[in-house]
Parts: C-alpha cells; structure tokens; sequence
RNA sequence: GCCCUCAUCGUCUAGCCAGGUCAGGACACUGCCCUUUCACGGCGGCAACAGGGGUUCGAAUCCCCUUGAGGGCACCA
C-alpha cells in the first residue's frame, strides 16, 4: 500500500555530526526501513566558505558507527549547481524571482533599520523596480548581482505530520536570495531542487526549519513541483534548556564514541528523545525501533539531553552483550590505555575475559574498564584513602593478613571453593565475621573498597599476586 | 523588537486527537531486602498536569489570555 517512499538526511559539512543531526538521521532511517523505502544522503555544501570536505568523512563514520546506513548518495550540491540555475533561470523568466544588486552593506544598513523600528528585516524590493536602462547599466558596470524570489501575497498553509496543519503569512516573508552573487544557490532553492530531482516524498527535519516552510513551499509551487510531506521534529536541549552546544555538554556523536558509549545504546537514547512507542518500552532492539517507529507518534516538545539516563542505558547495553562481543570490543580498549599489549592478551586470553567478565555488571561504559581492572595488571596501587583509615587499622590486621598469607602458602589449589573456605575458616578460627578478612583482603589486592566478589577477585589474581599484595599490605600497615 | 512553535514529576515520557483511570513507566534521588563491599536484582518512597479564565454534570484532555521556554527574522544551512 505505501508508495515508494524517499527520505534524506542532509547535513552540511561544517562541523561533526551532533546528536541533533544524528536523531534527524535515525527518525529519517526509521521511517524509511519501515515502510520499505529509500535512504538517501545528501551534502548540502552549497557553502563555499564555511564547508570543509574533512567534515563529510566524520559525519560519514558517525553515521556508520550508529548503523544508519544509506541507499543512494551521497550526492553533493556542489556537484549540482547547473540544476540550480536551471531553476533560478525558470523563474527569473516566468518572472518569479529577479535581480538585485544591493550590497552587503546596503543590507546591512537595511537589517539595522528595520530592527530599530521595532520589526523583522523584509526586503524592500527597490531592485524589482529598478528601470531596465538601471539594470542595463548596474550590469554593465560589473555590479554583482544576486536573484530573488518574489514572494507573492497570500499565506502558505499545509499539513505537518507532527505538527497538523500550519499555516504562514507571506507578510512576514520578504523576498529573499535563491542564488548568491557568487552563483552558488541558496539553501532555499537547493533544497528544493534536490529534494524533487531525488524524488523525496517525506522531509523529516528538526524544527529550526520550520519556519522554512513557507518559502520552500513557495518555491515548490512556483517551480510546479509537487510537495512532500512535511514533518518538523523537537529540537534537543542542553540540560539548562538552552541549546545544545559545545559549551554546555558533549554535542558531537564521535564524543560519545570516545567516551565509550555503544552505537545501539546512543541509537536507542536518541530515537526516545522525542519519540515514544506509546507502551512502557524503552530498551528496544533496532528491529523493535523500526516496527513501533511513527510519525504522528513524535512528540512536539523540545527535549533535554539527559546523559545520566545514556550512562544507565549504557549499562544496560554492556549487560546484554554477548561474551565474545565483549571480549572483542575491550580487549582494544585495554590495549589502548597502555595497561597491556597485544602479545600479553593474545597469550592469556582466557585469564584477561575472565577479568572482563567480573566487570561486565559493573561498568556504565565500556571505557571504565582500564581504571576498574587496573589492579589485576599492576602491583602499584595506591590504596583507597577512606579505606585505608577503616580497613587497615593497626597491627591486627596485619598480623591476620599475614595469617591469610600463611594458609594461602600451605593451600594446595586455588579454586574459588577452595578460596573461600580458607577466609571462612580463618574467620571462625579468630572469631570474627568474613567482613572482617574479607574488606582489608580487598583493599590490598586491588586498593579499592568496591569491586568484583573478593573470592573471584582472588581467584583471578592467582595465588602468587594475591599473597605478594597481602604482604605488600603488610608493610604498608607495618610502616604507618 | 517582530513572527512562529511548544508547555504532564528535576529529566525522558504515557495519557490529549474521539473530556469521566488513585495521572502510568523509565532515569536521577531515596528507604528496605539480598550480599563480604560496591554494583546488579527485588520491593517501596519522593515527585508533575505552568498560572488564570471560560465551555461542560465533569477538563491534564476542548477554547482564550498570561507567563515561561525554544525557533526564525542572512547573498548560513
């Protein structure tokens, strides 16, 4: 029953892609591999002086990272401008659009005017009245000309698929530019000429263009191209509501990725960020996002970017890998933070995801794992502060540690059963809860007050490091 | 300044279109339980219909105003 259903996502390659961007991208993408139809990326990098081709690359991995993957394109404006002026040719005949000649000052002059006397900035249309001997002339002179579109009376009214319908009066829309004196299109004109020569049915694009409307729609009508669909969606907040921005939080999807954040938790956060499947769900597979996935279903207000409840998410993502996914996603991690090598994971492969495994629970991202296992890689850890004042008080403790050390010499496995029994039988003996071995136990083999169960935590030290650092414990008691 | 949009717990949201439920869920915060700690998990708690007018037997839901927030007013996209 659907048509074939087109949509684009269309960045501009002046920056990275931002989490605004990329949840314009995912709603796009869900929308079209639900109904079966195409995904088509486009550059709008019409902007000569501001687009830097380095951007596009980034953009584009972003996008890879998130799993948005595309059909056709990418296709860059730059590479169009003959359809452009095609276009501006059309209507400059057809006497839709004409040329001006006034200057980035003049405008500027213009701009500051029309603020002082209390309104917005409308063109006052001084070249459409210009003679043709003026016009003649101003050419001949070499005058830089750009080409407007002449906005006729009347209001634009359509139906937005998140907002209803809308309508606009063209008295709050002056003529504006289509064509820049340099010969490159505007915006305005390029989007429309593209998102028609591409055939897009539905344009899915964040509310900063929503007052765009009117003018695409004008130039839509004076071109005789049919309209798509509209549908304008919420704008993300920085947590003070104001706008996202470099300022006040992480905006670039490549800071999550470095940050350690999932591609599916970030995809699953942001397709929730002004979208809901209407149940309670909210850990959704990608499969699950795109059957639930709709339109109408789009909330219309803003929303605020809650990092806080990505970490949460995360975790959840972290929780529900597979082990060997897991395996190979930390393993570089490790690598990386200079923990380890690659020959010293190839070599103990089973000991170092026995490692990973007892911090699966507890890492939020997958980037805490070098801080969280440092221990079981290095000796020389400094101990927790707090810990030391509550679990390494005076001579006692080390002489039970040393008692621990003892029964760990004369042990003749390690196993986890038989760890265990070692500490409870101790315990008895001294006449003490397992607390009371257990926590020093702890902070001297890895420094810390928190962490895995101290029996996996032992048993996956191994017999020598665990007593090394108990003795190393000991002295350190000894010595304060 | 002018125009436009939006408005449910601190945050993301369900409910609104087709008025009638103790206004539901999640994050965060927090209490208890589990546990050798932390985390996880389980069971609870705190917490919202921005304000004011209408319409109606009845309004979070429909209408208007105010307020607040956001967006736009470029030869940026």
């Amino acid at each position: 029953m659907t048509e074939n259903i087109r949509v684009r996502f269309a960045p501009s390659p002046t920056g990275y892609l931002h989490v605004g961007g990329a949840r314009t991208a995912l709603f796009n993408w869900l929308y079209c591999r639900k109904h079966d139809g195409k995904f088509i990326l486009r550059i709008e990098d019409t902007d000569l002086v501001r687009s830097e081709e380095r951007m596009v690359g980034q953009i584009l991995d972003s996008m890879k990272w998130l799993g948005l993957d595309w059909d056709e394109g990418p296709f860059y404006q730059s590479e169009r401008f003959s359809l452009y002026d095609a276009a501006v040719d059309k209507l400059l005949s057809e006497g839709k659009a004409y040329h001006c000649f006034c200057d980035a000052e003049k405008l500027k002059v213009m701009r500051e005017e029309a603020r002082k006397k209390g309104g917005a900035f409308r063109y006052d249309r001084r070249c459409l009245h210009l003679s043709d001997e003026e016009k003649q002339r101003l050419t001949e002179e070499g005058v830089p000309k750009a080409v407007r579109f002449l906005v006729p009376e009347g209001e634009t009214a359509v139906s937005d698929a998140v907002h209803g319908d809308v309508s606009f009066n063209h008295k709050e829309i002056g003529d504006f530019v289509i064509k820049k004196a340099d010969g490159s299109p505007t915006y305005q004109l390029a989007v429309v000429v593209d998102d028609h020569d591409m055939a897009i049915t539905h344009v899915i694009r964040g509310d900063d263009h929503y007052n765009n409307i009117p003018k695409q729609v004008m130039i839509y009508k004076a071109l005789g191209y049919e309209l798509p669909i509209f549908a304008h969606i919420p704008l993300i907040l920085a947590p003070d509501r104001s706008k996202l921005s470099k300022r006040n939080a992480a905006v670039a999807v490549s800071d999550y990725e470095e940050a350690g954040f999932m591609p599916e938790a970030v995809r699953n956060f942001l397709a929730l960020l002004g979208w809901s499947p209407g149940d309670n769900r909210e850990i959704m597979t990608l499969d699950e996002l795109v059957e639930a996935f709709d339109l109408p279903a789009i909330n219309k207000a803003n929303a605020v970017f809650d990092v806080k409840k990505l970490e949460w998410m995360n975790n959840e993502y972290v929780k529900l890998l597979p082990k060997e996914d897991l395996f190979a996603r930390v393993k570089p991690i490790l690598i990386a933070s200079g923990l380890t090598d690659e020959d010293f994971v190839a070599n103990n492969a089973a000991w170092v995801e026995k490692i990973i495994l007892l911090l699966q629970e507890r890492v939020r991202k997958l980037t805490d794992y070098p801080e969280a296992v440092n221990y079981f890689f290095n000796m020389d850890f400094d101990y927790d502060e707090k810990g030391v004042r509550k679990q390494f008080k005076g001579p006692e403790t080390a002489h039970m540690l040393a008692q621990l050390v003892a029964r760990f010499e004369a042990a003749d496995d390690f196993s986890l059963e038989t760890i265990e029994t070692i500490i409870r039988e101790l315990a008895e003996g001294l006449d003490v809860g397992a607390g009371k071995i257990i926590h020093p136990a702890r902070l001297a083999c890895s420094g810390l007050t928190v962490g895995p169960s101290l029996f996996h935590l032992v048993e996956a030290l191994g017999k020598e490091r665990t007593i090394a650092r108990l003795k190393r414990a000991i002295e350190y008691i000894k010595a304060s």
